[in-house]
DNA sequence: ACGCCATTTCGCTATACGACGAAACAAGAA
DNA sequence: TTCTTGTTTCGTCGTATAGCGAAATGGCGT
């Protein structure tokens, strides 16, 4: 009981890891899309989202060559429904979310294909346009 | 917004700020009785009682030479009562806080003054007396 | 089978955090 | 004021964690 309220404290005792549940609440994202928006290296990301599947807040789906990460609708952990409400309080009106936001409508808008094929020039292109803006 | 949100994921991701939360809930408490039920050194339970105070899920109060710290009933932060909810939704089956609740029952029985005049051995004696029972 | 590519795991570095003892601080008692 | 004592702060140590690059894994396409 108590060691699953701390798993759930630890997941979302970071900077990035909230960011990632406020971005899966507009519905699945590959693993690729989330780095992008977050401008971290992919090993860093796989972590991030490892913890989150291991604290019951997010799940997986496998599609060919790309995984899809969603918010958990069902949870062994009881504490996780609760979070992801408590998460989901979580104003917009945060300049980093607000960003976040962002950048993901513009990664949305690239197909999956043309963005994960990207050269990480390309993605640090894509990135600074849409920071500029 | 975001950062508070992660300030109050800092301090619940850890095994002794919840029991804490937890023995608090049946009211305020002085520093050398929480130092008691969870047998760690003062200079860590305060740390943890400033961590939690910081969040805004605790709240202190001087009476003499004692402080008193109790849960915070109006917070800076819009995600602490929320959190104080779902810590309140923590089962007492855990074995952890149960053997907490016990040790706070027997520690209530003794008046302040005598549990913190009592030398770190008594009160070794005090703690190895209420676990063995 | 082989190559390709998204994702994960491994190895590593830098920073953060929990724990304690010792010293500093604060407030009542003498 | 001086002493005592509950609490906090400081300094330190050991462990945990975020971050990355490089190598390993797992599917898809050829």
């Amino acid at each position: 009981m108590l060691d699953q309220f701390e798993t759930i404290g630890r997941a979302i005792a970071d900077p990035s890891r909230p960011r990632i549940l406020k971005l899966l609440e507009d519905g699945e994202l590959c693993v690729c899309q989330i780095t992008t928006v977050l401008g971290l290296a992919p090993a860093t990301v796989s972590k991030h989202l490892s913890l989150l599947r291991q604290a019951g807040l997010a799940a997986q789906r496998k599609a060919g060559r790309w995984i899809y990460y969603r918010l958990a609708e069902r949870s062994s952990n009881p504490y996780a429904a609760p979070m992801l409400v408590l998460v989901r309080s979580v104003s917009g009106d945060d300049d980093i979310i607000a960003a976040d936001r962002g950048k993901l409508c513009e990664v949305r808008a690239i197909p999956v294909e043309r963005l994960c094929a990207a050269t990480p020039s390309f993605q640090t292109t894509i990135v600074s346009a849409i920071t500029e803006e």
